[in-house]
RNA sequence: GUCCCCAUCGUCUAGUGGUCUAGGAUACCGCCCUUUCACGGCGGCGACACGGGUUCGAAUCCCGUUGGGGACGCCA
């Protein structure tokens, strides 16, 4: 099984799309599952609402999870585990207090060298620790670091091979009893049986932490692990969920299509025969291990470029978009020149809208009358001929007015196509100008 | 600071020792089309970070430097 895990502490966030979409692709390509895993361990953080949200964005991508879990409807089992690695001797009871531990770390940076756990609670006695907890002081739980190096391979990096050091006495089991990320983490991956994890490099080093949580368990079976180049914003920074270009609400709003932007993730950091794809082409020839090791930047001109492509690929425009199937050829007009969904509603939009423009105010009310009074001949050219010889006017200042009463627009695209398009209803148009 | 990762046109990449005067896409620029703006067609600009090795031969292998990024939480 595969597994998708997001937070539901903020926007869906584009890096995350993209974590999503391999996995889903993965699990596609080996016929197993695709877990959604909301990791819901911060109360204090988790918001209200982001859940379905999320699960709403994964459908709109068609993305469709084989399940969905919560993690906070395991911590009695996170909590056994704790319990059962406190016995073990493998993990040990630890009271030190934030603002203690804080003062450490602060030293440590002082010092210039790396915060690591003093070690101070792993080696209190048994009746200390009865005591200590007889006065309810507050505790956690940590887990005691490895005795060896912890060695693993990433199908997209390659070997990996950290210290105890590196890996640290850390905690498992909050104050509050709820487990921690890595310990929630480490336990439901191997509840669910997940085969091969796909995730963030920033995840790589909380790797070592969750193989060790497993192989303290004594579970030992392998769990693959795949961490992908991180996506950067335009700076070449790692991107905020704050960032609009990163947040997967805002560029739908922005009108790119869902279709364009799976194309676009799976398409950065690869090289494909062909650059414009569906979801389902390219779980035919995808292959993760020809991700690229170098993270790459987040590019929207490219990203435009795409969606022109899937716009291009929109059978029935007026419908989709949830216009009158009247307005389908204006439609196709201006998806020609326009990059996003939303640039099409725009300019769809003003063709009902008052004039804006009064440069040419006086030649469009001559043109306006002219319209009005007179039947519209099927030819343009006719049409062209006719008013231009009522109205004695031409040049620009015959087309530029009657292209702002066709679409109130002083540019765009040809009268000839505009005026075909819109003849059934170009009346009631020019009235509204 | 420590540890880890990465390094080819502005951007995404092809390239796995000779086929590389480095290919494609996008962006940009120009021309054509067009009574406008786009689309489209054609063309152009544009990169192996640097320094050492190894080798007959290096974008490709090794070392170093530099640069960039990530991780160092009772966040995920």
């Amino acid at each position: 099984m595969l597994r998708f895990a997001p937070s539901p502490t903020g926007d869906m966030h584009i890096g995350n799309l993209r974590v999503a979409i391999f996995n889903y692709i993965v699990a596609k390509q080996r016929g197993e599952k695709f877990l959604v895993r909301i990791e819901d361990t911060d109360k204090e953080r988790n918001i209200e609402g982001k859940d379905k949200e999320i699960l709403a964005l994964l459908e709109l991508f068609k993305l469709i999870p084989d399940s969905v879990v919560y993690q906070s409807g395991n911590f009695h089992i996170h909590q056994q585990m704790a319990k059962q690695l406190l016995d073990k001797k493998k993990a040990f009871v630890c009271f030190c207090d934030e603002e203690e531990l804080n003062k450490e770390r602060e030293k440590a940076k002082k010092e210039k060298r790396p915060y690591r756990y003093s070690g101070k609670c792993e080696n209190l006695s048994s009746d200390e620790v009865e005591k200590l907890l007889k006065e309810k002081k507050p505790f956690v739980i940590r887990i005691k670091k490895p005795e060896n190096n912890i060695k693993f391979k990433d199908e997209i990096k390659g070997e990996f091979d950290f210290s105890p050091f590196e890996v640290d006495s850390f905690v498992i089991l909050r104050k509050d009893y709820t487990p921690t990320y890595n310990f929630a983490c480490a336990i439901d991956d191997m509840l669910y049986d997940i085969s091969l994890v796909i995730r963030g490099e920033d995840h790589l080093s909380n790797t070592p932490k969750q193989i060790h949580i497993r192989n303290s368990l004594g579970y030992d079976k392998e769990i693959k692990y795949a961490h992908l180049p991180i996506i950067l914003n335009e700076e070449g920074k790692k991107l905020s969920k704050r960032e609009n270009h990163a947040s997967v609400k805002w560029l739908l709003e922005e009108g790119f299509m869902p279709e364009a932007i799976v194309n676009y993730l799976i398409l950065l950091g690869n090289s494909f025969e062909k650059e414009v794809f569906t979801l389902d082409e390219a779980i035919e020839f995808f292959d993760l291990s020809k991700i690229s090791r170098s993270p790459a930047k987040f590019d929207i001109e490219k990203l435009k470029f795409l969606n022109k492509e899937h716009m291009k690929r929109i059978e029935n425009l007026s419908e989709y978009l949830g216009y009158h199937k009247q307005y389908e050829e204006l439609l196709k007009i201006f998806r020609d020149e326009s990059a996003t969904l939303k640039e099409i509603r725009e300019k769809f939009e003003a063709v009902f809208e008052k004039a804006k423009d009064d440069e040419f105010k006086n030649e469009r009310e001559i043109l306006k009358k002219e319209i009005l009074e007179n039947e519209l001949e099927d030819s343009y050219d006719e049409f062209k001929k006719r008013v231009s010889k009522n109205t004695s006017l031409k040049g620009k200042k015959l087309f530029m007015p009657l292209r702002e009463l066709l679409i109130n627009q002083k540019h765009g695209a040809e009268i000839k196509d505009l005026y075909k398009a819109m003849k059934p209803y170009l009346k009631e148009v020019v009235k509204t100008r």
